[in-house]
DNA sequence: AATGAATGAGTCTTCATTCAT
DNA sequence: TATGAATGAAGACTCATTCAT
């Protein structure tokens, strides 16, 4: 399996560094070979195109929001602390890597259309355990019995997205973990009194 | 003043529509002065460059969004009322031109990130607004005293941007202004019981 | 019309100087523009991409043989003499302007088959003028009514072709011209006694 | 002796195949080494370069022709039925190989110039038989005397090759063999009545 | 004010060959 | 002998912008 080489994973995180520093349309596949360490074709030893690494590296970092995100609904807590856990490991994941925050928010999306649309794929498992969340608090009745799941949905992570990227477009001056309860509380009350 | 001709808005004009039917990479300035029925070399007597097209697409389309809230601040009705009207507002626009939807919601994000980075200091004209109907919400103690401005706006239009931004890539096929009530009761309300 | 816009014929004429110098596969695109005084883009104002700058290479010069045989075919002479004059023209043409000699005949056979069945299909214009002189021939009996008109066609174009082959891989260093008479008597004749 | 080996003609016999399907331009090495069943580095055991195995393709292929060539040569008939056997033997090795005429009559030829004149070299010993042929018939008086043995060669070749590559172009769909006695009278009697 | 022909910088990808094992 | 992962040089084409008319 190419996946568990480890100069699969080099160049992968080359990708993130090199993207991260120079900007989306500046990284090119010479530069991030170079930061790997291994000549411009080995780049195709491992991946088909340019496209196929990037879209390999958000695939492979949107695992870790996803992974952690299965754990939490396996625990035997309300659907309310799932919800904070979620964001509080959503934002905890990029506070602790800068470089991958500033290409999943900021360099990523001047991607043409086609990768967009394959990276909303692979968003979409991670958005579909959301709607796990809310189900499951629907039942549970924490949650409103009239709530659309897809607007709620859309709320939490429109919410979460826009706040990590505001985070890093002010250069990570303020601490976005901190944020979590904040966050957790607007969603779950709104913001009447 | 330049934009005062009918040769200006004739070229954002069709900028918009060479954009929402191309995308933004295949938006050449050949095809923007084809489209608008001049030569090439013309854009260059109405804009300073490429990027310039876009900022002004982006600027020019923006007033009316901001120009509608505008209105709706003066008149005299709770803070509730008016994020009401906003959310009514956005949604219209929009809904009522998909081209200029598609162009906001999914082209112009593909530019680099100086321009979007222009593009969000014409935003934050918009948002600040939002602000102002947040502030008078509290000070009316129609909303939480406890709310962060910045996260509640932050909420607000990741909320709304994301809900347009679904509605553009699924094709438009559901009823966008329809959603108004709805998402403006959750963002009062949250979705807990 | 392109074709008749100076820089079209420019463009072509560098083509096969840069060709017949540097061989088919060192032609590089941007040497042929350096050749004819103008830039890379150039090139793909008047041409569509590099194959079609050596189709119309092709093209234009195969003119040349096919309107002097034309007019030879106008004359009022056998049918023989008519092929006289068509080895002779051949000859001619070629090796007054060595450069397009060597480009012909060894040159372009080295482009890929597309290309070559594309530069096959000018080549039949040339062909079936050729088949005309055979016809009439058998018809005023001056040729074999027997012969088969595709194989003859085949051993007189071969015979000019590898012997004018031979003349440039023998780095021109005989006079192809001086050969036509025992050319033409041999394809009449044959070699028997 | 390398040449004795079995991979040694296992590489040649692969190569010929994966020319024949894959055009000489899309016939890497890596491609010949997997068709041959050995890795990409064991060709280079055998082999100097890439151009190297072309080469030996034409080598040990001609090889053929030349040495059933030789053994018309010992024959006690006529040079014309020299010729005829040459001309036959021509056909009947190509016809009864595709792969190999397709490789030799099109794909071949798209080598580089380099590649074209070794493989000239070796057509050259062909080639002299064939004069061995020309010149016996004109000491017999069976050609004639005035015969410039050179042009003869190249009008013998010329047509034999340029009618086995119309052949292959035209996709084998005509019986190639059946033509050697037309192509024989042909090149012994011309085609004059 | 308007034209449009000309410019030229910039990059992804392939594949023959090597060499450590 | 045999392997196959790694190397790195090389080139066609696009398109924003200019400027002579």
């Amino acid at each position: 399996m190419k996946k568990d080489k480890p100069k699969y994973k080099q160049i992968i995180d080359a990708a993130i560094i090199v993207i991260a520093e120079n900007g989306y349309h500046q990284s090119q596949v010479s530069k991030i070979a170079k930061q790997a360490g291994v000549a411009d074709g080995t780049i195709y030893l491992y991946f088909k195109n340019k496209e196929d690494i990037l879209i390999s590296v958000f695939e492979e970092k949107m695992e870790v929001f996803a992974d952690n995100l299965k754990e939490i609904l396996k625990e035997n807590i309300s659907a309310s602390d799932k919800l904070y856990k979620m964001i509080e490991n959503h934002f905890k994941v990029l506070a602790s890597n800068r470089h991958l925050a500033t290409v999943t928010q900021l360099e990523l999306r001047q991607s043409n259309l086609a990768l967009r649309l394959r990276i909303n794929a692979i968003l979409k498992n991670y958005l579909t355990l959301l709607d796990t969340i809310l189900k499951e608090g629907i039942e549970n009745e924490e949650f409103e019995n009239s709530v659309d799941i897809r607007l709620a949905r859309q709320m939490v992570f429109g919410t979460i997205d826009e706040t990590t990227t505001s985070w890093v477009m002010n250069e990570y001056k303020y601490d976005l973990v901190g944020l979590t309860e904040k966050v957790h509380r607007l969603l779950l009350k709104g913001i009447t009194t």
